[in-house]
DNA sequence: TTGACAACTTAGGTACTCCTAACTATAATT
DNA sequence: AATTATAGTTAGGAGTACCTAAGTTGTCAA
């Protein structure tokens, strides 16, 4: 069972936005990867080669890219943690989207799972105070006053 | 008046321990900088002469190193930043204090100032609401079972 | 005062990530 | 089928951040 190699910062963002193209297009087109990305095309396929070399992508010169099992793997991985991230930004802070994505996406690369977990479990409690009347959130915006 | 020029990661951790060298040895020594990062004499060598251009901190070949008043606003920012992500880590998550260590060790890069006034907000919220007897984060944990 | 030792620097090298400019392959159009 | 536009690649270069090995400085002790 391949225990997942630690990926640098950038590695794992060309991985995340892979993923996401591939959720909205079927498929990854490397110009589309470096706009969602604001790098060039060369930087591109660099990190192809790279993450390629790791049996996370599948990638032939001049080809499409896809995820391999593993590298799918890894993606939801980074985008669960970017999502578990985003929404207690969102729903506990109450931070704005725009920022709260902005910091997610920094964020992401800097928590590992034990606090991702704690964070996921903390959100999902402030959003069940709503649900109870009690709205955790809500008195926590009140005592911002 | 001198808008902070965004640093590196890596200079942020540079300033930081100087900042926590000086507070406990009123110096900061090249040998003990390179310790308390865990990197290589030389390193520290070439980050120094970094932080000199830009105006962080006094360093002359083979002396000391002091920071200077714009360093010294530099590095308590970072270490505020720190302490917040620290404090909201073990006080509200309940995450224990060697992972909290080492999450805020990487995530004070992450997060902007917007972000970080909120989770402190949010973290002095729930010390309050414990005096009140209400005890959010007990109640955190008593949903966690 | 002269070693000897610790601290520091220089020199040289690697890895990563990005860039621009120039070239090549693919696909669409006519 | 030839042309042309678009996408992708190679080549070359810059900045950051490390490292080891080798040389330099400074200080303290005999």
């Amino acid at each position: 069972m391949a225990r997942s190699i630690p990926l640098t910062a950038s590695l794992e963002d060309y991985l995340e936005a892979i993923f996401h193209l591939e959720n909205k297009d079927k498929v990854a087109r490397g110009k589309d990867i470096a706009e969602a990305l604001g790098v060039a095309q060369p930087s591109v396929t660099g990190a192809m080669r790279s993450l390629a070399g790791k049996g996370l992508v599948n990638y032939e010169p001049y080809g499409l890219v896809t995820l391999t099992e593993a590298g799918r793997r890894e993606a939801g991985r980074i985008a669960e943690k970017h999502r578990i991230i985003e929404s207690f930004f969102v729903q506990v802070l109450g931070v704005d989207i725009e920022t709260a994505q902005r910091a997610a996406c920094k964020a992401e690369h800097a928590l590992g799972p034990a606090v991702c977990e704690r964070l996921l479990a903390f959100t999902n409690f402030i959003e069940k105070s709503k649900q109870d009347g009690r709205d955790i959130a809500g008195q926590f915006e009140a005592f911002c006053e």
